[in-house]
DNA sequence: GTGGTTACGTGACCTACATCACATTTGAGG
DNA sequence: CCTCAAATGTGATGTAGGTCACGTAACCAC
């Protein structure tokens, strides 16, 4: 399938667009193609566009002052990826994007999004959709921090994010995880 | 300042609302009372409204099986309040909401709240921008948890949200921070 | 007032996880 | 098919923060 057809039938679910209305939207995506390893934003960068992912998959990440990586969130087909703190508020990155695998995306600017979002008010209604998933799903992931121990967020991890503990090295999972590796791997293999 | 103007003014700082379509919004939110100690949520509830604070302070906490209470979210005046997460989904309570002090709130269903958005492009605008600041603040307070003690994020609660440290006790502090009462107690009385 | 609930302080001890160190396996690129 | 880097396993040891226990202080409600 087609990047526009993936976009299409992944904005579809949510709300309806004419064709018109979906190729003007679509027009203002610009194509991206980027290798395993191939940074998409680095810490520093002014960042202006978020990425939704057609093919491969990302990571969005912090380092801190110890070098120690955090994970803050893989992103596979029709997931979205930015730094939104940046991007929303003009800043500079704090956060690294980066690629797993080879990665095709979609690049939508800042400025065309909320262009968009005036112009078409479905578009503006699939935005906040999205949002709203998406402070749902990081509410919860803190929840599950605070309440619940490394083995039960690993489990619970797998659960939710099946196809993307099938893709990802177990030292990445243990990054998001909030984890060392070494823990993450005793978690699995209980010693004798 | 009347409920109506602290909303308005609220408002007012993201998007403009002619004085019609904001008398419109407005119409659509219920007053409510609450005194210090009750609940306005809670677990298994249905929930149907989400919650604008006029004045007082809210917590929006989860308790699990031990009893152990995590508080997701202070609200404090112009804050929103609510099960988002069941109020969304339709689902049910699965945290609670009650006052820290007394409070007067106003309430608005969930689908009030979709149908201005529909009729009201602004109004949708101002839904959007709300929930990209709180899936920023939520995504923000994950990595503070991921990569800083407790010390340092008790501080960083103390600039960030001075006028709930001022307002609220130490151990509901402590709960938001997802540490023990005794340990945050220890932070700023080091022994000897 | 007084009694009782809630907030807070502090000591002793426990535990989940981090860190460091090193060995082993795996897999991607030449 | 080889090589080298990345990913993974595992032991020894350190530590932040939890838990339990108990005591004091502050604040309502009556």
């Amino acid at each position: 399938m087609e990047a526009k057809e993936i976009l299409k039938s992944h904005i579809a679910k949510i709300v309806s667009l004419t064709d018109e209305q979906f190729d003007y939207f679509f027009s203002h995506f610009k194509k991206g193609s980027f290798k395993k390893g191939q940074a998409i934003i680095s810490a520093n960068d002014l960042v202006d566009c978020e990425y939704f992912v057609v093919s491969g998959c990302l990571k969005s990440f912090y380092i801190n002052d110890d070098l120690k990586m955090f994970i803050l969130q893989f992103a596979m087909p029709t997931w979205w990826a930015s730094d939104y703190n940046a991007l929303y508020n003009h800043t500079k990155a704090t956060i690294d994007v980066d690629c797993i695998t080879d990665a095709e995306v979609l690049c939508l600017t800042n400025d065309d999004r909320e262009k968009l979002c005036k112009e078409i008010h479905n578009v503006e209604h699939f935005f906040r959709w999205r949002t709203n998933k998406g402070f749902v799903a990081a509410q919860k992931r803190l929840l599950s921090f605070m309440n619940n121990n490394v083995k039960y967020r690993y489990e619970e991890f797998l659960n939710l994010y099946p196809e993307v503990y099938n893709i990802v090295p177990k030292n990445l999972i243990a990054a998001y995880l909030g984890v060392s590796r070494e823990t993450l791997s005793r978690l699995y293999h209980p010693e004798k």
